[in-house]
DNA sequence: CTATTTTGTGGGACGGCTCCCACATTGTGA
DNA sequence: TCACAATGTGGGAGCCGTCCCACAAAATAG
């Protein structure tokens, strides 16, 4: 069905040279006479001789390729992060491989089983929300292949690590929320076992705390990303006897679902209710009221993530370090508060 | 660095067996004894043995990988498709490997030879706005590895090709526009070497013509999809003497730009100057005022062109079949018009 | 009960490349 | 001039599977 590939060994044949010498000037191996070294060169470009990546992976043991797992596409956030891997992983010749757990923990650990038998060189993977048992995880350690988490991580794993603070993010957005004059802000939190949902959480009830606000349990909702469930949510909260004033969401799609059932009710934004979100979707700045949110430098993370996993690549297992690189959030104020 | 990993020999050594064997036990060839059978497959699962697929696909001289070009991810259309290609290529145990052009021809050569290199066993591919020589596709001809165009299609090369129906999208959107009463609509088009371009714009065209009005020159500006520029376009367009009283644009992006400008000068929407994009961003629901636009089916998109795909790959190239799909378009019509 | 097929198994070439070892050739220094 | 190093080159094992061929043992047929 496919065609006869250009191999080392027809260069070789038609110079009447071994492949060894071949492979050698290939790969810019100093020990070629630059004779040699011209003459294959120039028919390997006549031939369009395209080096055959299976054979040299499976020579060298390295793959040149990173995978990558992530929750999700639905938002923008995982995309822009990937985007930005792939153009760092590219920058330093590796190509990047994709799965999409879609929240599922069995999926993940299906994932993982890919990420292996493709042999994979490194990994990068955000958890999904339902992920509480690591093993799979700990074969790549076991393995030695380097592993880098992103966004929602696994604590007690000792490796490289890239997140936005959470804590910092949340809490400046209430304390936002508080100076315009809200006093019941509501909060749609996240599913309790990722750590950005406790944080968020716990940023939210830090900047109550300090301005000496009550706690109110019934305004708050931990939730499980299915966005059919804020509309419930939301219906509920405005028809409570002392409706909330503001409402902080878990992420951006959240609270536009929010805002939706909130213009609904035919009440005024930020009037009767601010919306504040976190994650600073594209399309967050365009809706109507344009959304105030917590912007995460997604590009950043991704580069950062691709660095830290690269930089493991090239080193000894005995080298590694588990860092947490810790990316300050920004505060985009816009009309919804 | 990284640990030995367990191969069939390991199995075979282990059980004192040939590699043969355990090869065709864990392939899941007919002849092997049952007790045999369960031995190895209970091993390989107790030394948590990963195939190789680095060696399978040597061997076999097939990937089991897609590649996929595409200009860009800077919008969700082309993520959009890429999710639904790699969904569907998982289904079928295929991994895709994913390129940007970023819109250059340059780096849309780069990644043939990228995904050359690596031997994928197809690809799909959306050109870049600048590809006018296809040199570099037809190697993949010539070597026998399917290609599938999508959305952004090269004519003259007879491979199965998945589009929507730019020209009837263009024609029902401007048609819509007139029958609201508009008569000077104004286009912003795309580069015209595309033909999703060409096709819009002769929509645009044929509708005008349909209902008896004047194609105006001044009033089409093709532009590259470099956003900056639709700010100077629009404000141009608003400066005219004779202002137009609706805009066309080639894409959903263009015309929330395009919004912008508007708004900023104070003129209403769509009473104004109505506005009608095309491509259905996530967004364009939620933008003030809500967006006009064509819907095109992108997830189907995706699903077809794998579909297209690996019904090649299955086949002998002698079978393969250059068949076009043509995919509905949607007109959505919001307060934008 | 022998002749033939079926079944299970092992051996080994092969895929394309890298890299180590060995060897010949040339160059260097005393 | 000779010992020794540096340089360029070839040979071939090895990476991990697949798959064809050969062959023995068991099952079937006549």
């Amino acid at each position: 069905m496919k065609q006869h590939q250009i191999t080392i060994n027809d260069i070789a044949r038609e110079l009447n040279i071994s492949k060894s010498t071949v492979s050698r000037a290939l790969t810019g191996h100093p020990k070629v006479s630059p004779a040699k070294r011209t003459a294959i060169l120039e028919l390997a470009e006549k031939l369009d001789y395209q080096r055959n990546m299976l054979a040299i992976s499976l020579c060298n043991n390295r793959t040149n390729t990173i995978g990558v797992i992530v929750p999700e596409f639905r938002t923008s956030f995982f995309p822009k992060i990937l985007v930005a891997i792939q153009e760092t992983a590219a920058q330093s010749g590796y190509n990047v491989i994709v799965c999409q757990s879609g929240e599922s923990y069995e999926t993940e650990v299906k994932n993982t089983k890919v990420m292996l038998t493709n042999h994979v060189d490194g990994l990068i993977i955000s958890i999904t929300k339902e992920t509480k048992n690591y093993e799979h995880l700990k074969i790549f350690q076991r393995k030695g292949i380097p592993l880098v988490f992103i966004n929602r991580i696994v604590n007690e794993m000792a490796v490289p690590k890239v997140v936005v603070d959470d804590y910092e993010g949340a809490f400046r957005a209430v304390e936002h929320l508080i100076q315009t004059g809200k006093k019941r802000i509501a909060h749609l939190a996240g599913p309790e076992n990722l750590l950005i949902s406790r944080n968020r959480l716990n940023g939210y009830l830090d900047a109550l705390r300090k301005y000496n606000l009550p706690i109110i349990q019934e305004l708050i909702i931990p939730y499980d990303f299915n966005l059919e469930k804020v509309k419930i949510y939301t219906k509920h909260l405005l028809e409570l006897k002392e409706r909330p004033d503001a409402l902080f969401a878990i992420n951006d799609p959240t609270a536009v679902e929010a805002i939706q059932v909130i213009k609904a009710k035919k009440l005024k934004i930020p009037k009767d209710i601010a919306v504040v979100g976190f994650s600073n979707e594209y399309s967050s700045a365009y809706i109507d009221p344009s959304l105030t949110t917590v912007a995460q430098p997604l590009e950043e993370m991704g580069i950062r993530a691709t660095q830290a996993l690269i930089e493991q690549l090239n080193k000894d297992i005995s080298e590694w370090k588990a860092v947490t690189q810790v990316l300050k959030p920004e505060l985009i104020i816009r009309k919804s508060s």
